[in-house]
DNA sequence: TTTAGCACTCTTCTTTTTTTAGTGCTAAAT
DNA sequence: ATTTAGCACTAAAAAAAGAAGAGTGCTAAA
């Protein structure tokens, strides 16, 4: 891979990025001052390489997975995010009023306007939240408000009907009790200490603590289900990509997006590294037809992932620089706050 | 429209629901005793009249607007729901343990899934909420959630980071105030009062007035801005019917159902009648191609709607016939618990 | 090493032809 | 007064044929 050939390869991934239809070698020679004979020469070996490569025997290149890749790791440029860009979401940054939870919200609905991909911020992953607090809140004479909230600020409720003479006084008591004993255990390991080690207590002093046990025991398994927030924006935006133009692939790929358990497993980070991750078609483990780009974030100790998911032929240079400015702002931000 | 005339149109619109091909003359002599001929005369009658149309001078004939309309009103036989599709619903209600508003969820799911049609549950809508009880828990020490509860459940929390300067005993006691003077207030009065009522009380009393002032209400405002549940099962199940096969219709349809707030509002029933309702094509004001059909429920004194979308050539029996089971049921568990 | 030249391959677009499903109308039959 | 058989006619869909275009690979000369 001498120089030209990086140019050139640089070029082709640039070009398709850019028009989506494959890359002849006539349309180049102006940018390599040489012939068109050269270039295909050139390309042969790119394609030998695995870089590159052709829809059938007469039609220009495109660049292949390995080519994307290649491309992200050693071609694509730093480059600065663009004024425009920085613009729009500078806007959201200047409100200081705004929660950082909700700031990011907003500037993934932003870039995924601008860009035309489909946009996921994951948060809230309650998986290492502990207890904070249980209340409940009578709403009439056989309906209660269970509410749960979590050390992270993570809070969940839940509505039950009781019979009449359900007691609402006990139902309170119980969640008293569970306030003493369980404040600070981890949220996933609630229902199981609320079975071993409080049912024994409140069976002798509630009269109905069958009743009001499940009722507990719904509220903080619904907690553990229920918690965690996605967003995803612009779900159809990718369709306005030019290479989806198909019936069948079109409703292929929505039925996917439609999935948020799978585009949630998809898309989270569970990984140590804090980089910028791109994933480039198959690699995705979502479709093999989309690149997912992703950043994990933290903010007020909480983990969360941004994301964008695009066809493989995305602008990668300006997500990249979009996330990475993202970050830059919540970092000083969280300076600012003095984190 | 005499009977056979009657027959014909019940005739031509179910076939073409089952078939979504244009209906030709020839088809349908075995079922009425006679010649293609007289079909063809007929049918020139009912085309006369606006209950059926053809794409094209030689094609078959498919129900117009108001040929949907006729059918749903004169023709189609309120039949009783399946044995099979009875089956999967009564499940849900066999379990006496599950909510009903987690009832009707599950149902609407349920019913995306068996019909490949979109349905949408519309809880929750906190117009007529009134404030129960504003609570503030500390989280750190720079950062609270304040959690707004209504007399009917519905709950809101939003985090907020305060610098270390703001004392959180000032927090809470400023959600007491406004707990002993605000309660029962309709919630989207809330933020009203609390300028006008509650900011010169806690002028007086609280240091840091202002910045607390501006945590709860920014807390009301969330609470009036997101407080409506709608659950929408299946957007993409409708890509499925054999009329979407065209790219252009598909994205078109796709953005539509992306929007939220707009399925909201064509969804929402405001109407005072407890009739089911449907909306054919233009008159779903939603998408020409479509039809909504539409049922207002009630339980524990709140309002809510579900609604199925599907293709104007939609199985109107089936869906009317699953709506109305829900219904019923629904009742029956209300007796149950006595309301 | 580069380039001009040329045959060749596929795709795509346009046009033409064929097939098919259905109609409307007329005149005869019931 | 209906109903029906018969037939000419239409439009769409499918299949076939032709023409144009974009791009390649290879060879041989520069």
């Amino acid at each position: 891979m001498d120089e030209r050939r990086n140019n050139l390869l640089k070029e082709i991934v640039e070009t398709y990025i850019k028009t989506a239809k494959p890359v002849g070698s006539k349309a180049l020679c102006s940018k390599f001052d040489c012939s068109s004979a050269t270039i295909r020469n050139e390309m042969a070996v790119l394609e030998d390489l695995g870089y590159i490569e052709k829809n059938h025997i007469s039609s220009g290149r495109i660049p292949s997975e390995s080519g994307y890749r290649y491309y992200v790791e050693h071609l694509m440029e730093a480059e600065k995010i663009t004024g425009s860009d920085m613009l729009k979401l500078q806007q959201i940054f200047a409100n200081n009023e705004l929660e950082l939870s909700d700031a990011i919200t907003k500037c993934m609905e932003i870039i995924s306007d601008i860009t035309n991909y489909t946009s996921i911020v994951l948060g809230k992953s309650s998986a290492d939240n502990m207890l904070l607090q249980v209340n409940v809140i009578a709403l009439s004479a056989n309906q209660v408000v269970a509410i749960v909230c979590t050390d992270k600020g993570n809070v969940e409720n839940k509505v039950f009907t009781v019979s009449e003479t359900t007691n609402i006084a006990e139902i309170i008591k119980t969640s008293e009790i569970i306030n003493k004993m369980l404040v600070g255990t981890p949220i996933n390991e609630v229902s199981e200490r609320l079975e071993i080690e409080v049912k024994p207590i409140i069976k002798k002093q509630i009269r109905q603590y069958e009743t009001i046990y499940n009722i507990f025991y719904d509220a903080f398994n619904d907690f553990v289900s229920n918690n965690s927030s996605v967003h995803i924006n612009g779900r159809t935006k990718i369709f306005e990509q030019p290479e989806y133009n198909d019936v069948a692939e079109l409703k292929r790929l929505a039925n996917k997006l439609e999935d948020v358990k799978f585009i949630e497993k998809v898309a989270k980070d569970n990984e140590d590294e804090n980089e910028i991750k791109i994933y480039i078609g198959e690699e995705s483990e979502f479709d093999p037809n989309v690149t997912i780009i992703r950043k994990k974030y933290h903010i007020n100790g909480e983990d969360g992932t941004i994301a964008v998911i695009g066809p493989k032929r995305m602008d990668y240079q300006r997500i990249v620089s979009l996330l990475e400015y993202i970050d830059e702002k919540l970092d000083s931000r969280k300076e600012q706050n003095g984190e």
